[in-house]
DNA sequence: TAGTGGTCTAGACCACCAT
DNA sequence: TGGTGGTCTAGACCACTAT
């Protein structure tokens, strides 16, 4: 148990109580009194302390929790939360020669790298009308079934890390193992389409952050206040064409980008 | 003012009444019943429809706001959210010849690309030792004054963005305006680098997302439920020696990264 | 079973915004 | 001024976790 503080300080009289609380409390988790793990104060135990209502010692907590600072579990208690792991992707993760090497697909390469244990799990492949933006970057019809697409969902040691949705021109995927379900080969997706002519040359990568949907939050198993960041890559082959396009989600708790770029004159 | 509908949907009676609240409302603004802009009902309103008290309701307003759905504002009123404006960062942003043509440094060069106006602030300039990070990544002692610290600000049509604090090996920025106040010259901090023999050749950016601390989201004056991505940029010169590295924090809501990368064998 | 968080009620006061 | 959100109180019941 985190052992007890003199947690109070006479900071802004003005501000509303469940404030002070929460202020008084990350304070002592910057100051390391309760370090990562500890467990905070139970609620019951904030409001007598501060003489509040249990509601507004919820209410500090909640806001701690907002701001990604503590973990709460049901039933448990508040936990500091440890630094993140911190998993990133390379900028050459898409590297033949890399891929050759070790046989294994992007994110089996970056995971088992980093000392994770890696899976990867197709949920579904189907031939679909693709979004607005997918269409524009594959430039393809918006209004037919002119794209195949593929979730893939991935867990790093068991916990899921991020999900990708994959869109693939039907004019490329036609006829191939592309529109099965699995991944093609051992290697990955982009073993196979290298195979077929269209190697990775060039690839774009459009980040944003946001926080989850209700949806994702539950899939990805992210607690609140932790966002995820949103990647939307496409990749193009040796002649210019772009070839696949794929939203990936990442659980921004476990996850990073690490990106090394040339910088042309 | 957003028109009235059946809101009421009879999903999961399980769920706590601010849930369901929620639910509904989010669903209403999926559906377009509720579109970019347009006011929710109020909380007394909200509550008096579903026979709870006020504070359910406006726990469910609490809801969607940390989705980033809505936008609450004190005495006004919660609106639903547009959709982000993102204005993106090139990856050839340290290109010399992109800044020779313009005469701006990168964020400039960006946003009057785009059509923001921009404005670039330097709030302060001061030798100080390094955190952790930085120190491992310029390859500097920890424990020293051995480095230049630069704290810019930087604003799109008045707003802010982003804010990047820069940090200098002092051995290199030793003598040199980069340990004066403002920049240096107006073409950027990378644009005199340059005439001190440190060009850009690599970049490596390491990407995070997370929630604001309290004094970010005051001074990037991003409201509750809004990430904030992080990048850590770390520039190598053509002796393979890091010179610079910045810690940028962007508003998510705000900015997005764009990145177009080769992809070697 | 005792302790924890999750959530609710009903009413209250304050601060902010528009008119 | 009347409507809006922000927050508080004091007490209650439920669900989950540990022992």
């Amino acid at each position: 148990m985190a052992n007890e503080q003199e947690l109070t300080s006479e900071n802004a009289q003005r501000q509303p109580p469940s404030r002070r609380i929460a202020d008084d409390l990350r304070e002592a988790i910057k100051a390391r009194i309760l370090g990562p793990g500890d467990r905070l104060p139970s609620s019951r135990e904030l409001a007598e302390r501060y003489t509040t209502a249990r509601n507004t010692a919820s209410e500090a907590i909640k806001i701690l929790q907002a701001e990604g600072l503590v973990d709460v579990q049901h039933g448990r208690g508040a936990f500091v939360r440890g630094r993140r792991p911190l998993m990133r992707l390379g900028s050459n993760r898409y590297s033949r020669r890399l891929r050759d090497e070790s046989g294994l697909s992007p994110f089996r390469m970056e995971a088992t790298k980093q000392g994770w244990t890696a899976d990867v799990e197709c949920r579904s492949v189907e031939r679909v009308t693709p979004p607005e933006d997918v269409a524009e970057r594959l430039n393809v019809a918006t209004d037919s079934n002119s794209v195949i697409r593929r979730e893939n969902w991935y867990f790093a040691d068991g916990e899921p890390a991020q999900y990708g949705v994959t869109y693939i021109p039907w004019t490329i995927a036609k006829g191939t193992q592309l529109t099965k379900f699995g991944s093609p080969v051992p290697g990955g997706i982009y073993a196979y389409m290298e195979t077929l002519g269209h190697a990775v040359v060039q690839a774009r990568e459009e980040i944003t952050a946001r926080m989850p949907t209700p949806e994702e939050a539950r899939n990805l198993r992210v607690r609140p206040g932790v966002p995820v960041i949103e990647v939307l890559h496409t990749s193009v082959d040796n002649d210019g064409v772009p070839f696949d396009v794929t939203r990936f989600v990442l659980r921004a708790d476990v996850m990073g980008l690490d990106y090394t770029i040339p910088v042309k004159d």
